[in-house]
DNA sequence: CGGCTGACTGCGA
DNA sequence: TTCGCAGCCAGCC
C-alpha cells in the first residue's frame, strides 16, 4: 500500500498518528516522518508540527527523539511536565531518558 | 520571491 | 551511548 494520501497534509498525518500512540509508549520524529513518507527527511518537519499545534487530544510528550531524551520539553508549560506525564503511564527513565528499549513504538 | 530557523537524523570516532 | 558535523524539508518573516 502507499502512504496514506487521504489526509490533507503532512500536519494532518502527523497528529493523526502521534493520537494513535498507545499508553505507555513512545515513538521517535524518525518513526512517524518514516510512517508517513518512507524517509527520516521530514523528522524536523514533525517536530514542528506539534509545536505548533495546542491541541491536548495529541499526546505529543510521547514523542521523542532518538536518543530517549525529551527534547520538546523545553515547549511544554514546564520542562518537566512531559516527564511527569510519561512516569504516571509506565514510562521508565534511564539517566533522565525514556527507555525506547522497553518503550519505543512504531506506528 | 529569498533566506533563516528548527520539538531531527545518520555517520564516524 | 556520547560528541561533533552536515544534510534535508517545510514553515515563517
Amino acid at each position: 500500500m502507499e502512504e496514506n494520501k487521504n489526509l490533507k497534509n503532512f500536519f494532518e498525518a502527523v497528529y493523526d498518528i502521534v493520537s494513535k500512540i498507545p499508553k505507555g509508549k513512545v515513538t521517535t520524529y524518525g518513526n512517524i516522518s518514516k510512517a508517513i513518507v518512507g524517509n527520516a527527511s521530514k523528522s524536523r518537519t514533525v517536530g514542528n508540527a506539534l509545536h505548533i499545534v495546542t491541541d491536548k487530544n495529541i499526546p505529543c510528550h510521547r514523542v521523542v527523539n532518538r536518543n530517549g531524551e525529551l527534547s520538546g520539553s523545553i515547549h511544554f508549560d514546564t520542562p518537566t511536565i512531559m516527564r511527569e506525564f510519561l512516569e504516571s503511564e509506565g514510562i521508565e527513565f534511564i539517566k533522565g531518558k525514556v527507555n525506547l528499549k522497553k518503550h519505543l513504538w512504531i506506528p
